[in-house]
RNA sequence: GGAUGGGUGGCCGAGCGGUUUAAGGCACCGGUCUUGAAAACCGGCGUAGUCGAAAGGCUACCGUGGGUUCAAAUCCCACCCCAUCCGCCA
């Protein structure tokens, strides 16, 4: 959400960036009840302020005549406050319900545009590789390894919901282990979080649950939602919390499932395991100053290059254009994975995204810092970037670092983790 | 899930319809004193909104949301959370 003040003060900047963003709002509209709100504000607290003028004096009167008299008083102004309360509060909620709707400002070096219109900004370390036969795509390995279930999953939760079997398991808890380890080491407190969260949290976030395209799982007759990314819960964790500056910035690392209903992505490619409804992911959180925030994205997105030239996975970064933007972004970066057997002849496919998301988050969520010795308290800054969202971690790892007769070498960190160095093909 | 007791400023804790401008203490900050420190004493000490050039006002906030009243931390209702005991449970 963005500042009131802001909005009024900026208010040309403000229309430029909902233009450049695909955003509509009415900004003059916004501007005018915003002047109309502060007048019945004033209007209210005069009138309040008066009401208890006359209250306090109730307690002086000198007989019973001046004490009803001044009790009538009393009365009658707080029965214009009210009315003038009530005023203020429709249209406060209506400038809410506006701004809620309006995304955040956007970073001057982020490109303009739209979807196609994102930026190549660094290809990671491992080359794309040339095969000397016809990859399989993850689809295919799994048959020949038994890695998944898509009908039995169909069977229980419906289509988009799976069972992972034998080595899959295996590779989908290494991957775990091996983002929640290397954040671990790089000053990430790793949690793991609820994956359920009250829709107010979702909200605050920027998760708009409920509405006709929401990508959110409610659950009936409760406040609650299953998460569609530990994004929310890790966010939500210091909702209505006063930081210490000298504190920050705070780093969390947290492990959830994800839950997403894909409404409307029906047809988009998405074979097998790259778009499901359920998934598990290492998610980096951060909370900083508004100073930190440029310097721990570009932090962020350097942690997750190195996860995945750790894991010998070649992939690009591209700066996503203005247009393709979140709500809550400021800007945002993803690193797209090279699947060999995506597409006829392999494509890049999205595995992480990194986001700040300034005080967009923090002003809904009301998270605040405060300077030891300062007067006053200001919004922090929120970041959150994927580590490993093991779906998708799994697709380019079988695909990449796979062999003509079938078998899969497992990339060199996981092999602790495995405990094998090498996927052998089941006997058919 | 049942019973009981609780939720008041950074912390402890009083207040239980209007002399509250939320007492008092601790912690913290500034000052006096001191060679320095401690002690003592003096002063300060929340957040947000709003008015003002500023100084400084004003409004709201005592778990949350409603209600009663001219007036609510205080009375009423609902809910949430915490503690302890019991039951259940991985």
């Amino acid at each position: 959400m963005l500042d009131r003040k802001f909005i009024v003060s900026h208010a040309e900047a403000v229309k430029e960036n909902c233009l450049r963003r695909g955003a509509t709002c009415d900004i003059d509209r916004l501007v005018r009840l915003e002047a109309e709100r502060a007048e019945r504000l004033q209007a209210a607290q005069e009138l309040n302020r008066l009401a208890n003028e006359v209250s306090q004096s109730i307690g002086k009167a000198t007989d019973d005549a001046d004490r009803q008299s001044r009790i009538a008083k009393g009365r009658e102004l707080r029965e214009q406050k009210e009315a003038a309360q009530k005023a203020h509060d429709e249209l406060d909620a209506e400038i809410t319900d506006l701004i809620r709707h309006l995304p955040n400002m956007t970073h001057p070096d982020a490109p303009l545009g739209g979807e196609d219109d994102a930026v190549e900004v660094a290809v990671g370390k491992t080359a794309v590789r040339k095969f000397d036969f016809k990859p399989k795509d993850h689809l295919e390995l799994g048959q020949l390894h038994d890695l998944f279930d898509f009908e039995a999953g169909a069977r229980v939760a419906g289509a988009g919901f799976y069972f992972l079997k034998n080595a899959a398991v295996r590779l989908d808890l290494a991957l775990q282990h091996f983002a929640v380890t290397f954040l671990s080491d790089r000053g990430f407190t790793p949690v793991t979080t609820p994956d359920l969260a009250l829709t107010e949290i979702l909200h605050g976030t920027g998760f708009m649950p409920r509405g006709p395209e929401t990508q959110i799982y409610s659950i009936e007759n409760t406040e609650l939602n299953l998460v569609a990314t530990a994004e929310i819960t890790l966010g939500g964790m210091m909702a209505g919390q006063t930081l210490d500056s000298a504190e920050m910035p705070l780093r969390l690392c947290g492990l959830s499932h994800c839950f997403r209903t894909e409404a409307g992505a029906a047809g988009r490619a998405s074979k097998g395991l790259y778009r499901v409804h359920q998934f598990t992911k290492v998610e980096m959180f951060a909370f900083t100053t508004p100073e930190q925030s440029d310097a721990v994205h570009e932090e962020m997105r350097s942690l997750e290059c190195e996860l995945f030239d750790t894991l010998g996975v070649p992939y690009r970064v591209i700066d996503t254009a203005a247009g393709d933007l979140g709500g809550p972004a400021y800007r945002k970066y993803d690193l797209e994975a090279w699947m060999p057997g995506r597409g006829d002849s392999g494509q890049w496919g999205e595995v992480t995204s990194t986001s700040n998301c300034t005080d967009y988050q923090a002003r809904r969520l009301n998270i605040r810092s405060k300077s030891a010795g300062q007067k006053g308290t200001q919004f922090v800054h929120t970041l959150n970037g994927t580590a490993i969202a093991t779906g998708r971690a799994m697709i380019a790892v079988l695909e990449n670092y796979q062999n003509a007769d079938g078998s899969i070498t497992v990339p060199e960190v996981l092999r602790p983790l495995m405990g094998t160095d090498l996927l052998v093909p089941r006997a058919s």
